[in-house]
DNA sequence: GTGAAAGCGCTAACAG
DNA sequence: CTGTTAGCGCTTTCAC
């Protein structure tokens, strides 16, 4: 465990010089500073982060909070930040606010109050406002990912344009009796994903003439199983079923796709199904949707949060700016029957 | 922001005691405990991490190094430890080993290096010699989960014993030409999961006085589009078509399901299919399964670590112990066609 | 460009 | 049971 100070004996200078050498802050020689970094190397010496934290105030940590681990959504930004942060030299520290009550309040009192990050990234997930107050009292930058948090950076998609996009890819086939499987009450509460989804489902319908059927939605959780039994329910009705559905996740798309194949109904032949996320699975699936990066939204919310903790000449991101998203066509959507 | 020096002041009393009444270590009376306390909450008053990790050389965090994220089983083993690393009072801080070459060395050169962690959880990765001597030699605790290291302590599932208990089951069935899906060649530099796996399947076989038939397996990537298109070669020749599939993981299975759909056969009355884990989608697609139990892995190698961080008088856990597994039988198993 | 020295905020002996 | 007193290992003014 060799200290600053051998370092700075073995090269043949102060602490301070070593510090400045190694961390890149400060004017040091050429000379003086490849003396240091040999020194540095020879020892194995390492700054411990905890005392440079203490003395210069940076963690060089970044929390990210999300509601779930195991979903692709989820897990696909954390790894996108994850890599970024690494890059960046940063470390990441996971919170997972699984559990509404105790643990949530206990992932404030543990990181935010204790200090142990520079920022953190909160992922499809609502924060209070005195959690937000609370941060930002402590000036701490807040960034979100996946949906508004009122009063904070926010990275998104445009959930509506999506949604619209995906629907009319849907009403550009042919088809008029597009059913929706958006997500419930429940998972409205954080975020207004599915609201704005399915409102921009029912603008593009209206657009093209259509009133939007009440009949014509079904909730469900965002799952494959979700999905499958809200497909069920869709496509079981015995007359006037819809010609395509628009899923509100690929999940729910592809429990749609089984849903169909299980009540012997051919995709896309019989029913056209398009989802929203470029799942890993959808390219397995056929399933046309439209993408977005989750991975892509993990780095750029890393690099806003850098603009502020780095500032350098050149900012990086652009925050409160929407994502980027793609429609892709596969095999699961087609003309309607005639 | 304040500090311990207000609190104490506030209190009455010493920053000493403050430090002791806040943290529980040492002794101090019920009264000045609770005028500590009382004193701390009315000024917002948290520890700083860093002064405290600096002056007792605790950091109250775990490194936890996977090579994937967004994978069932890892988010669930990840999940599992960060939640009962935060009912111990610590951090989780997460390292992606994806890419093998430079972030893997820029990792041990960052947490190992700059001490940010007691201890660390490598999930189903095979770390070098090296990386665990330098571990070792910094006196930091190591537990694997999911896959032996050499050197380490060790939390495991017998995976022969469950594919053992996987294929023992389709015997008893009646099944007497059982294919396996398991891991290719690629996997196998990672722990032996996928050898051991296929051991116990040939044991089991050879019990039965069946001589394992090289035809009747194929590799495959332990994902669902990896377990498909193993089926479809394992199912789709003309003569003596496997009567059922002992796949390696749920996600193998989940594709033989679907690729035995697609070539017309019925699950399970053409061909049994079983799988490993307990996925989250076991149950929907009514697959048969030897549950593991990931999140319960994850809480184990706490308990392991926190005997050792915090030697208490009752250890929690019990190392290098095998970790429990359970035969689920759902609807994808059945006597063979007669 | 480099060194000296004063902390960063807390914990852990050691006394009392 | 509580106070005193050294540091923990680095960063950072401030001089030079």
């Amino acid at each position: 465990m060799a200290g600053i100070e051998e370092v700075a004996k073995l090269a043949g200078v102060s602490t301070a010089t070593v510090s400045r050498a190694l961390s890149g802050r400060g004017h040091v020689s050429p000379t003086t500073k490849e003396k240091v970094v040999e020194a540095a190397s020879a020892l194995g010496y390492v700054v411990s982060s905890n005392a440079s934290s203490l003395a210069s105030g940076r963690m060089r940590n970044i929390g990210v909070v999300v509601p779930f681990l195991n979903r692709w959504f989820f897990s696909s930004v954390i790894e996108g930040a994850q890599q970024s942060l690494l890059r960046h030299g940063y470390d990441l520290t996971l919170y997972n606010l699984a559990g509404v009550g105790d643990e949530r309040r206990s992932v404030f009192e543990h990181f935010l109050l204790r200090q142990r990050v520079d920022a953190v990234i909160a992922i499809s997930l609502e924060l209070t406002e005195s959690e937000v107050t609370r941060l930002h009292a402590i000036g701490k930058p807040l960034v979100g990912v996946g949906g508004p948090i009122p009063g904070v950076q926010t990275l998104m998609v445009d959930d509506a344009a999506i949604a619209r996009l995906a629907t009319e890819h849907l009403l550009g086939l042919g088809h008029r009796r597009i059913a929706h499987i958006g997500g419930d009450l429940e998972f409205d509460l954080d975020f207004h994903l599915p609201t704005n989804r399915r409102l921009g489902y029912e603008t593009a319908l209206v657009a093209a003439g259509i009133t939007p059927d009440p009949h014509l939605f079904a909730p469900a959780d965002f799952t494959i199983r979700g999905g499958y039994h809200a497909a069920k329910q869709l496509l079981g009705v015995p007359h006037e079923r819809p010609t395509a559905i628009f899923a509100a996740s690929d999940e729910m798309a592809i429990g749609s796709i089984l849903a169909a194949r299980d009540l012997g109904l051919v995709v896309p032949r019989d029913v056209s199904i398009i989802g929203i996320d470029g799942h890993d699975l959808s390219d397995f699936f056929g399933l046309s949707t439209v993408s977005q990066f989750p991975r892509a939204q993990g780095e750029e919310a890393v690099a806003v949060l850098m603009d502020q903790l780095e500032p350098s000449s050149t900012p990086q991101a652009a925050a409160n700016q929407l994502l980027p998203y793609e429609l892709i066509v596969r095999s699961s959507t087609a003309s309607p029957p005639s």
